[in-house]
DNA sequence: GCGCTCTACTAGCGCGCTCTAGTGATGAGA
DNA sequence: TCTCATCACTAGAGCGCGCTAGTAGAGCGC
């Protein structure tokens, strides 16, 4: 590393002490503090000519309304608080979702992300302590006493994942009918020995297991039945496959647990000089942008991550609302989308 | 759409009106609120015993410490706020690192993300209204104005933005010099006909394009230099190759403006036919973890994401502490890491 | 001229906390 | 016995804002 002193003029620029305030601008403004406030409330009751006035005074003099003050003095402060792993493809797609709508109906999102270091408890808390009226958790992974525990002191939405008897409002895809579909195109495809990686804990992991089980019952394939135990990142994908290309055989077709899976699958196969799909048929899911990127354009099960984050963020708002109304479910349809990484069995 | 009314009671719970606070606390361990705020604090002066009742007191009635009054009522925050742009996996790598350092020196930090609906400064102005005492903008595309100005309100350090003559801290690795290590190395494969999808305005890219001119005039090869318009997203580099392809010949070798170009040119050039390395050699930048993603790797050159997370940090604090002190400017060094997507020409 | 409404504004409390300046009790030292 | 320091704790101001209650003045009908 080196370091280097900057060109400029060898300072930050020395603050005057405090950051302006409602107050300031009033002065400057020559109106009440009252006023100055109503107006960036945006509220009725000042004329035309003393709002421009103060708009223009508050940009000369640099102000910002300050959130922790705001947030105080009102009992709302319109703020929805998304947990997210920002290592998750698919929750960026979520993200964006979420903020469009909260835009539309007027909210502010504070984003709070576990990482490694950071678990899914610290990330809630720090919504909590932000004064977020509702919580928007993707995938939480955490126990289901918890997440009953918090709904029942604050609104909360999971999203990607089913709690059952649970006091909260969910979001999610209907997962095992995705797999269901998944499995169906490749049975008519011709495969019969079709494995799955699952995900462990991850959302909605049990429920694909689960589908992929009677599915392949369904079609008369129990005993071709295998799942690899794993998790929703690309390493589990590698591992399956150093477990696969151990063995005698490979399996015609594997079902992921997820596109990170998925991807991480494709390339230890690749490294190994497999061919995809000739030699093996690989289905993802999620369908996040990422699976897009790969050079082989991936088969997966499409997740709708702009309906899922648009209806996250509108049921947590109506959970606001009306916090006593019953705890909702609701489920979108799935839809696989079938490009390049499956075809028929070797 | 379905829609289903969960099993649970009903309810997500009816929350008895107002959250518990300090006086809550307070009055039911029978001290003062002050004593109760110096307690949650941490700081000395209560004797163990009552700092243990206090603790036990604030857990049955679940109280958590209000954010906004804290911000509010004390001068320190002790809260960084984030720039970043959810989308892109570099920066994920670049938060893991920044929760990493805020943890160890005692900083919370707030993340605010651009996405196609929120420019630059509204993510700016929700950090600033947060009262973050610096504010770490990853990539930041705005003008140096603005940023100039930005700098002389706050504490500010961009992270993979070289700011000239700016009064802000910046935190990047010598684009110049891992550009070059790239060109000579693809020289010294026996490639001539080098060419450099650049990154438009993004972090780094004017930066990455003149040190590949530079590079290839030292070379002997200013007659091959060539560049093709592009930005840092996979699109430009699906484009790109849609360019090249409807060409006579393709060039030997791409300089991609980074990973996710890179990624985007694979696809395309897989889509095509196209075998990589044997008939084009691709290069990226940024060496973000999902360089490894790719079926094959991808030559790259290296950003230490954790050591430039880990250094925007401790700027940032180091700022903080002394707003005064001279501009800096941290510049690592990057390093090309050959993989499977270079070779020598045809 | 009176009461009325409506517009444009102001006074001032309180949100939940931090923090300075205290207070009373206890014990040590002269 | 009288200071004086120390410990454990408290009173109360104030952070920047939202919001309710209220006021002054203009305009209008009768």
């Amino acid at each position: 590393m080196t370091e280097q002193q900057a060109t400029g003029d060898g300072s930050t620029g020395a603050r005057p002490g405090r950051r302006p305030t409602m107050s300031d601008v009033a002065e400057k403004a020559g109106v009440s503090r009252a006023l100055v406030s109503l107006i960036f409330r945006n509220a009725p009751g000042a004329s035309d000519s003393t709002r421009e006035r103060v708009f223009q005074v508050a940009k000369e003099i640099g102000y910002r309304p300050d959130t922790a003050a705001r947030t105080l003095a009102s009992s709302r402060t319109k703020t929805l608080g998304v947990m997210l792993t920002i290592r998750n493809p698919f929750h960026a797609d979520l993200v964006e979702a979420c903020y469009a709508e909260a835009d539309r109906v007027g909210y502010d999102i504070v984003l709070s992300t576990t990482v490694p270091t950071r678990d899914e408890e610290r990330a809630v808390d720090a919504l909590v302590g932000h004064r977020c009226e509702a919580l928007i958790l993707f995938g939480p992974k955490t126990s289901a006493a918890y997440l009953t525990q918090l709904s029942r002191e604050h609104p909360v939405v999971a999203v990607s994942r089913r709690v059952p008897d649970a006091t909260l409002d969910s979001v999610h895809t209907a997962e095992a009918k995705g797999v269901r579909q998944a499995v169906d195109y490749l049975v008519k495809e011709g495969h019969r020995d079709i494995i799955h990686i699952d995900g462990g804990t991850g959302p909605g992991a049990a429920e694909r297991r689960k589908a992929y089980r009677a599915a392949m019952r369904k079609h008369g394939l129990a005993e071709w039945v295998r799942v690899i135990p794993g998790n929703h990142t690309e390493d589990s994908g590698m591992r399956a496959a150093e477990v696969l290309l151990g063995e005698d055989s490979l399996p015609t077709a594997v079902l992921a647990a997820n596109d990170r899976c998925a991807l991480g699958l494709l390339g230890a196969l690749h490294k190994a000089g497999v061919k995809v799909p000739q030699e093996v048929s690989v289905v993802g899911y999620d369908d996040s942008r990422v699976a897009m990127l790969s050079h082989i354009g991936l088969t997966t099960v499409h997740q709708n991550a702009d309906e899922l984050g648009r209806l996250a963020v509108r049921t947590a708002v109506e959970r606001i609302e009306s916090p006593n109304a019953p705890a909702r479910e609701l489920v979108l349809d799935p839809e696989l989308r079938v490009r390049d990484t499956t075809g028929p069995p070797r």
